[in-house]
DNA sequence: TGGCAATGTGAGTAATCACTCGCATTCTGG
DNA sequence: CCAGAATGCGAGTGATTACTCACATTGCCA
């Protein structure tokens, strides 16, 4: 039985001036973030760090998970406009491109500040609000989805839903798990082909 | 910057009634763990659920977070031991037949203790010692690269220990996800067949 | 059977940290 | 231009909780 807690926002700030403010804030929780581990997070560390009233910041955010969950949805958006983007564009490409087209994208919205991502994922723990970072998967499986049915023709597959899960997961793992363990194998064109290979292969199309 | 904390064990027990009680405060963080969550753990609440002292947890184990490390390299090593056990036997059969053995194994060794399993791996923050989860999936890569090596000659791949970083990253990441999304697509042999179909295809031999 | 090692016991403390108290200053829309 | 709203400012407290203080009892081997 988790505590929950109110998670969102306090106040909108209305002044430019107190937009600053919030600004200010939450790249300096990314800082301590990233410097202190989730668990030497402290919020009057965060207020020093960004040089304003540890009162002033709650004045908009109730509690500490309430900055956390702030910063999560923030890095989620940036990632998510990256890759929903272009997963609509994608649809005209033949799908070998396609394939590689979303990989590609998937591995450049993992390098948005990776060291935060790392943090985010490892060791804040998916409670309450904090879980919503499974949203951005929610999301891309439908498109995929969607992707894969007006395609299915094409495909040697049966249940575009069920291929959408299977792919989506092992491609955000695999991207995943290699920034985490090696950054570098991202730079290697071998890891994207390979991924590419797995892909096309199961969707019973020409390999790119 | 992360306080690291000494997360090894203060002393073993030598006496049968020591390993009991040592068994029981280990059983009895499990639940607590399950039930409050990683937040909510507290060691005094660990205490009186074992029915023990506070101070005999603090014999053998000298702070919390060797306590949960304890239990994790516990959960790890039945997982592991249920995998690794089954990995060396498959050398043997066809290549169809040893992917579905193995995609098996791996939903089986996720259904032990699975609501322990979602804590562990969602909440407990991966830090120091507790990193150490990732052990698992070392030791499993090594092995599948192993077995891809001595089948290179019937398989598509290139490159076996790229390939097997990629197959067990997928597969570990389906059934993961499954087993925290929606435990019941696991009894869905449509699931099964289509991760046998992920991996056959890839690998270029005939589906099972 | 006696002596030594291993074991078990709970109240209390010290530290940490999230969060709250009212008031002066700055902006903005009528 | 002025009145009402928005903004910014730390020291301190209350709560939480990991962990420590010494001694009686039990098991084991000589």
């Amino acid at each position: 039985m988790n505590r929950q807690v109110k998670t969102t926002p306090r106040k909108r700030p209305r002044q430019d001036r107190a937009k600053a403010t919030v600004d200010t804030i939450l790249a300096a929780s990314a800082r301590v973030l990233v410097k202190r581990g989730f668990d030497g997070f402290t919020t009057n560390e965060v207020a020093s760090a960004a040089g304003v009233s540890i009162r002033s910041l709650y004045q908009y955010y109730p509690n500490k998970e309430a900055l956390v969950a702030a910063l999560l949805e923030q890095h989620v958006e940036e990632m998510s406009a990256m890759l929903m983007g272009e997963l609509a564009r994608v649809s005209l490409l033949p799908m070998a491109q396609a394939v590689r087209v979303v990989i590609e994208m998937t591995i450049k919205a993992h390098a948005v500040e990776p060291e935060l991502h790392r943090v985010l994922t490892e060791q804040v723990p998916r409670v309450g609000r904090l879980a919503r970072i499974r949203e951005l998967d929610v999301l891309g499986h439908r498109a995929v989805t969607e992707l894969l049915k007006v395609r299915q023709h094409e495909l040697a597959i049966r249940d575009p839903e069920l291929s959408a899960f299977l792919l989506c997961t092992s491609i955000e793992a695999i991207v995943h798990r290699a920034v985490l363990v090696a950054p570098e194998w991202l730079r290697d064109p071998r890891l994207v082909d390979e991924a590419c290979a797995l892909v096309t292969r199961y969707l019973g199309v020409a390999d790119g």
